[in-house]
DNA sequence: CGATCGGTTGAGAGAGATCAACGCAGGTGG
DNA sequence: CCACCTGCGTTGATCTCTCTCAACCGATCG
């Protein structure tokens, strides 16, 4: 994944239907080339089904911090992530954030096919993504009861992780938090062929607090702390794993 | 829901396989006559595909405390809760705990089809289950989209559900989490049909305090707040929920 | 009758929140 | 080019909510 500091020009409107007309076209060589497929649920296609597929898909690309949909929007398209990356996250009346994750490269969003939105998705990077309408995209599914298994297998792989983070908010310190926020990172890096010991952090202070049920200040000690301790190195954009195995002890996972 | 404080004969054992064998044979009228069908996955067959059901599945009953399996078995079953109530939780290699969920009358459990369980199962109270064998209930699932289409519904809810539960872990207070728990007992409970204003607790307050990330003592001490507040009534077995709009606004949610 | 279990209550301690100041980088405008 | 501002992150001092430790209560049971 590239992740730029910011896009030098500043963002054309918040309004993602501006963006919706593919600035490049479809992509060159369409779903057939495309490289983001083997980790994604489209895996679960094959040639004339890929076809269908890329019919009701357009590739979109977001500025940092553009806005692709809000909390209780209507949900008429889901979104697959070829590029960058999504903060998803959930108000509270009050305005009390959380962060309930980050979509990365290879990621679908919208994976419930639901009639509405749950959560707020905003680009942290440049994001470039497949769109596919709803109503197209529902159909497929009905069509190819393989795409749909392939969701739902999706879907149980994102329970999991609900049951991993809740674990995580519940039971957890803020040292083993954070730590295993970024084993966690390096994971989903990993799951999509990213080995680097350096882990980009695309998102700030804030958003990692706001995810790990935690305060800036708190998260902020507690990497001073990990690179104090050498198992990180705090580097410009991200961190670099020094001691995984340490890292992996104070997480206790 | 019927709870009883316990079962009056102790456990038989903790070894689910030795109550597989039906007790009542099945269920008297079987899948059609069910009235927890209306509720669960299961409203998505008709005649013929009840039938086919009805085929792969067993009624068991497990008495309180009885483990139905544990975190990281092999799932070679999945099943449907049509009485009582289960506790759904995960410890970490340290020994905390946080308990996921509790499933009740129409939650299936298993939703995900997954080749291993990520959490322990455990009856809090007698609890009765269809039993299906996994391996004829996902060819079932292959045979008829309709089922998939509906349980990758229901997995979406769930998914939903935790990220409410999520947003509760790490942006609320303990007050917050205790009112806000109550009330969504409450919501799942109206969701089958039960509306009655006495709220059953099958769960002990260790339960409610691993599921709200939080302490026993710190759970008792906010119901005994909210018993003097005069928002619920604290009864055996359960709460008196006197004033849900008060709970409501305490919840903050 | 003592033992055990689940729940409640109190006193004190501690992890993390809050409040506040500061540093640094990038952008802007004179 | 410099002064200023803003946003993000870090660090320090203090506070507070929840945890920890401990005692106690009532019900159940052998």
């Amino acid at each position: 994944m590239t992740v730029r500091p910011a896009s030098p020009e500043p963002s054309a409107g918040t309004d993602p239907a501006t963006n919706q007309a593919c600035r490049h076209g479809r992509s060159e060589g369409g779903c057939v080339a495309c490289d983001v497929r083997r980790v994604s649920v489209c895996a679960a296609l094959t040639g004339q089904e890929l076809e269908r597929l890329e019919a009701v898909s357009h590739r979109i690309v977001l500025d940092p911090r553009q806005i692709l949909f809000g909390q209780e929007d209507r949900a008429d398209a889901v979104y697959n992530v070829t590029e960058g990356a999504l903060r998803l996250s959930r108000l509270l009346p009050d305005g009390r954030r959380h962060v309930i994750g980050f979509a990365l490269i290879g990621d679908f969003v919208g994976l419930a096919l639901p009639e509405r939105f749950t959560v707020t998705a905003e680009a942290l990077t440049p994001v470039a993504l497949c769109r596919f309408d709803r109503r197209a995209f529902t159909a497929l599914v009905e069509d190819v009861p393989h795409l749909l298994r392939r969701l739902h297998e999706r879907a149980g792989y994102e329970l999991t992780l609900a049951q991993d983070h809740m674990m995580l908010l519940g039971r957890r310190t803020a040292e083993e938090k954070v730590a295993a926020f970024l084993l966690g990172l390096r994971a989903r890096y990993a799951r999509i062929g990213l080995t680097s010991v350096t882990l980009e952090l695309p998102m700030c202070r804030q958003d990692i607090a706001d995810h790990l049920g935690l305060t800036i200040e708190t998260v902020s000690r507690m990497l001073t702390r990990l690179d104090r301790e050498r198992a990180i190195l705090i580097v410009p954009g991200g961190v670099r794993l020094v001691d995984p195995g340490r890292l992996e002890q104070l997480a206790a996972s």
